[in-house]
Parts: C-alpha cells; structure tokens; sequence
DNA sequence: AGCTTATTCAACCAATCGGTTGACAACCAG
DNA sequence: CTGGTTGTCAACCGATTGGTTGAATAAGCT
C-alpha cells in the first residue's frame, strides 16, 4: 500500500519499462500482447507493470471480447507537475532573494570602502 | 545514461520522506541533523535519503567544518517536466485528432440518416 | 591531548520489486 | 464440445530498499 497517490505516479515511472509503455500508450490504446510483444519479457511481467500503472491512476482498462484495450490517463500527470513546479518556483524565488542581498551587501561594501581591502575607485 | 537518471529522478521523488526533504530544501539549506530532526527516524536513515537525492542530482553537498550543509539542485526537475510534457502533449493531440475524427463520422452520419444495417444504394 | 558534535560506513533484517514458471479463467471460432 | 487466444493469479526467486544498530571518521572545543 503505498502511501499516497503521488508516490505511487512517481514510483510508477521510475521504472524504464513502464515509462516505455506510457511513451507507446500516448500513441495509441494497446492490448496486453501488443504492448508486451516488443520487451524481452513474459507477458505476465508486463502485465504486473500494467497493473502498477492502473493502480497509479496512469492506465485506465476497458473490455473488448478476451482482450483489455489500455488507456493512457494524462491527467495524472497534472499532479507531478503541480508538486515540481511548486518546489521549483520556491526554490527560484529563494535564489533570487539571495541575489538581490548579495547586491544589497556590495551596494554597503561600495558606500563604505574602508573594509580590510582597499578598493579603487 | 540520461535514462537512467530519469528512473533516478523519479525513484528518488517516489519516496514521501525524500519529497519532504526536497520541500524543505526548496526554503532553505540545511544540514543532515537539521533535516533529521523532525523525523521518527535515525539519522543514518536520512543521510541513506540524502545520499539517494544527491545520486540522481537533485541535492548538492558542500563543507562547512564538520557538517555537510545540503543544497537543492532544482534544475533537475526540468528533466522530469520535459519528460512529462512530452507525452501530455502527444496524449492530447491525439485526443483531439480522436474527437476531429469523430466529428466527422457524426457528419457523414447525417448525410446519410439510414446507415447501420439498411444499406440501401 | 582528550571530549563532543556531525556525518558516514558496515552489517544486518524484513518488505517490496521485477522477473520467472505453471495453472486457470474468459472468450471467440471451428 | 474442443481448441486457440488473451490475460490474470499464485508461488517462488534474487536483488533492492528503507530501516535498524554499532563502529569509524572528521572536525571543532577546551
């Protein structure tokens, strides 16, 4: 039971396989066998991967005779990049704090030149 | 090779702890005891977490006597949404050449409002 | 020199993972 | 009914993971 649902997206596309089959499903929709056939796995291995999809909310499945059509549920996707973007921002807006007092620190530098090293003008 | 780091990238975030870290990160530097702290966990545990980030590139570590003050590498994440925006973006043209074609059997449909299994010429 | 703090290394453990094989269910087609 | 497809379930296996404890390293403070 892995904890929350964002683990789960992430934990599923750590893996090269199932990003593989995620990159094909963005294609086209896909049986069990047509995606597996071009893997040097059993069939049974790509299902199980199938299934990790599924669970995470990447691959919805449908029914058609004996055969399970995958689909590609991009929505998910929305959540992963909400979290990076909202990280990514902070981290920026961090950066750019720092920046701005390192100008502020060589603006004072500058109006008191005494400081242990002479400064030329 | 850059496939693999991206199942580093995304195995390193499928971790709730080592996104909790990342957040944390993203507000500021920290050291291992710092990150440590507010977890029920050793501190060996979350050098193991740091150690994991750092390998996929997402936290860097400098010296500051004896503490290794760690350091949120955010360009990483750009692998990741590139990844990602990839093959939203394919899912959704696809989408919509999808919903185009459709449009167009609902056309051919109304020009010819016997169809189904009366096929009279 | 010794003591304290900060961090990592090493060995171990239980749980999970990605893979296998073999059996089985569900569904057409003859 | 008998096969042939398509897919899943169950049990097993070796490798990895996230955690532990205990010892080792590294640097600062007396």
């Amino acid at each position: 039971m892995n904890d929350d649902r964002l683990s789960q997206v992430f934990s599923a596309l750590a893996d090269p396989t199932r990003r593989d089959i995620v990159a094909r499903l963005a294609v086209s929709d896909a049986t069990v066998n047509q995606l597996a056939e071009p893997y040097a796995v059993t069939v049974q291995a790509v299902s199980k991967h199938l299934k990790v999809l599924e669970d995470a909310g990447l691959v919805s499945r449908t029914r058609d005779a004996q055969r399970r059509p995958c689909h590609l549920e991009a929505e998910v996707f929305d959540l992963m990049t909400a979290w990076i973007e909202r990280y990514r921002r902070q981290a920026e807006e961090r950066f750019e704090r720092l920046d701005a007092l390192l100008d502020e620190m060589a603006a004072e530098e500058e109006d008191r030149p005494k400081s242990s090293r002479g400064r030329a003008s």
